[in-house]
DNA sequence: AAAATTAATTAGAATTATTCTAATTACACT
DNA sequence: AGTGTAATTAGAATAATTCTAATTAATTTT
C-alpha cells in the first residue's frame, strides 16, 4: 500500500499541474490501482480501501477515482452495462474482456496504429481520446 | 413507421434464424431505429414508440432491444457512464461523440483495418467483437 | 375449432451504480 | 490563531436497467 517512489513522484506532480491536493485518500486509491492491476470496480475499490482507511466513504472514492481520471492518472474502462472499471496502464492499449472469466486484460497496441485509427476520421473531427475494446474469449493455452 | 420491404426481409430472416419472433413490438422498435439513426436511448424509443404504439411498456422497449442486439439487427453502443444508445449501421464503423453537442457519429472503417485490430492480440485470444469509441470534438466547418 | 404449450408483453416494484446535498474536516495563507 | 478554499463524509436521491408475476398472443396438438 505504498507508492514507488516513480509513481508517488508522477502522483504528486501530476496533480499539482492540475492545481489538484495530494491528498492521502486520492494517493491511497491509486496505490491501491497501482498495486493490483486487475480493474476493479469502485466498489471493489471501497471495500479494499476501508480495509487500510477504515473511514473512507464510497463518496470519496467516486471523488478520487473522478480526480484520477480528469488528471490522467488512470483510465476508466467501461463494457456495455457493466460498472466502471479503472486502470493504471497509461500505454497506448485496447482492453480485452473474457466472457468466459468476466476478467478485463490490457492489450498493447503500438501508438502508430492508435493514430492510424484518426486517419479515418473527417477532416473536422478531434479526437481527444480513443478507446478500443474487445469481447471475446481466452482459450486455455495448451502445455 | 413502415420498414422498407428490403429490411423488413432482414428482420423476418434473421428473427427467424435465430428462432425469435417477429412481433409487432419488436419490428415497431427496429423500424424507429432503422428510420431516425441518431442513436437515441432505450427512453427516447420509448418516448417516440409510444406516439404510434401507446400501449407498449418500457419493459418490453428494453426486451425487444436486447433481443434486436442479440439477434445482430442493431448495435448497442456504449459511452461511459451514459446510458445505451442504439444503431441500425450495420457496417463495420467506429463511434465518435462529440462533447461539444452530445451527438455520436458513425466513423465508416475499413473491414481490413478492423481485422488488423484482431492480430494484435495474444493467440489464445479469441474476439467475437471490437467496439471503437471516439471521443473529441466536431469542429465547424469553414464556409 | 378448442385446448394446451410456449413465448412475448405488461405494469410496477426492486436493484444498483452513480450522483447530489449539506455538513464537517483538513489544509494553505495571511 | 483566523480565514478561505478544497476535499471528505454520510446519507439521501436519482436514473438506468432488471426482475417478478400476471396477462396476452401465437403456435401446435388434440
Amino acid at each position: 500500500m505504498q507508492l514507488s517512489p516513480k509513481y508517488k513522484a508522477l502522483f504528486d506532480t501530476t496533480l499539482e499541474k492540475c492545481s489538484l491536493k495530494a491528498t492521502k485518500q486520492r494517493e491511497h486509491i491509486f496505490s491501491l490501482i497501482v498495486d493490483k492491476r486487475d480493474h476493479p470496480t469502485a466498489d471493489e475499490i471501497f471495500t479494499r480501501s476501508r480495509q487500510t482507511m477504515p473511514t473512507i466513504s464510497l463518496a470519496t472514492v467516486y471523488n478520487c477515482l473522478d480526480t484520477l481520471v480528469e488528471s490522467g492518472l488512470i483510465r476508466q474502462v467501461n463494457f456495455e452495462r457493466e460498472p466502471s472499471r479503472y486502470c493504471p496502464n497509461l500505454k497506448p492499449h485496447a482492453h480485452f474482456l473474457c466472457k468466459e472469466t468476466g476478467l478485463i486484460h490490457d492489450i498493447d497496441l503500438p501508438t502508430a496504429l492508435i493514430e492510424h485509427l484518426k486517419t479515418h476520421l473527417p477532416e473536422n473531427f478531434k479526437a481527444d481520446q480513443i478507446e478500443i475494446n474487445f469481447n471475446g474469449s481466452v482459450n486455455r493455452q495448451k502445455n
